[in-house]
DNA sequence: CCTGGCGTTGACGCCGGGGTGAAGGTCTAG
DNA sequence: CTAGACCTTCACCCCGGCGTCAACGCCAGG
């Protein structure tokens, strides 16, 4: 199998390929014409770099679950250093989340804040029971509050 | 109150306020000198533009609360373009959150797997009690269950 | 007057990650 | 023969939010 077919068969692109081969993580043997040679074996490899880019895992990351392949083992992460690499990333979900949820809450907060300020603002507006008088030119044309 | 002056006061550089000029977000009077001047209420605005920045709005988003505050009113959320803004913010948040809460779940749930197949072949590995004999060419030397 | 510190503008750099594009050449399938 | 697939290398892109010069102007203190 050549770059293209391997490529396609991965939904991917032949740059890529080339890409993950200069990064050392998916390395082809190469034909006496200089093109480079996948098998099944690497179509399994880039399935599972694949599976991890679109979990949002960096290149690097996904390093382990290759060589945990490439050992012969059954799954990419049947070896301790890929499981390591899961933990780290649920970690740093986590942590994420906590922080996303936590930014969330001061703009929710502010949010809601604003809006009372707002409505009391309207309320003061449609019945104004405070002693200083309204300066207003009376431009509001729908008032049902003085109707 | 010169640039200076102003960046140190806000806690940022003179270089950013350059920058939100730049962009329009925060225009500048200008002395005799061609020195930008700036007084106590462009102090107003560029904090409300560092406390949205900090909760991770883009220069962009905090646009309308900077002409809000432009435009007179007490607070920088008090019209109705920054209160969309908020809401905005907090829908793309909660997606943000789903999505990464989505994902930390299946990489959970692959750990979670992967380690319930690696105490598998632990165990098998301890105790063979399946009828194939194993294939091993008896390499192991601590072996506990063919003794 | 000189120096140092502030100011001005514009242009370019950078950071990271994951690639893409172009140029120029070789190989192969039909 | 020719189109298309492949090879290499080097450079470039994307994003936002500045940082970092370069080369100069302005002004106060000693």
């Amino acid at each position: 199998m050549r770059i293209g077919e391997l490529a396609q068969r991965a939904g991917t692109t032949t740059r890529a390929l080339r890409y993950y081969e200069s990064r050392g993580l998916l390395p082809a043997r190469r034909g006496g014409n200089g093109y480079r040679a996948y098998d099944e074996e690497d179509l399994r490899l880039l399935r599972q770099i694949r599976v991890l880019q679109d979990f949002g895992f960096e290149l690097e990351e996904t390093r382990p679950f290759v060589e945990c392949l490439q050992a012969g083992h059954p799954a990419g992460d049947s070896c301790p250093a890929s499981l390591e690499v899961y933990r780290a990333k649920l970690a740093e979900l986590d942590a994420m989340v906590a922080r996303l949820t936590e930014v969330r809450e001061q703009v929710a907060a502010q949010l809601t804040q604003a809006e009372a300020a707002r409505d009391a603002l309207a309320a003061a507006d449609r019945e104004p029971r405070c002693e200083l008088a309204r300066t207003d030119d009376r431009t509001i044309e729908r008032g049902e509050g003085t109707r």
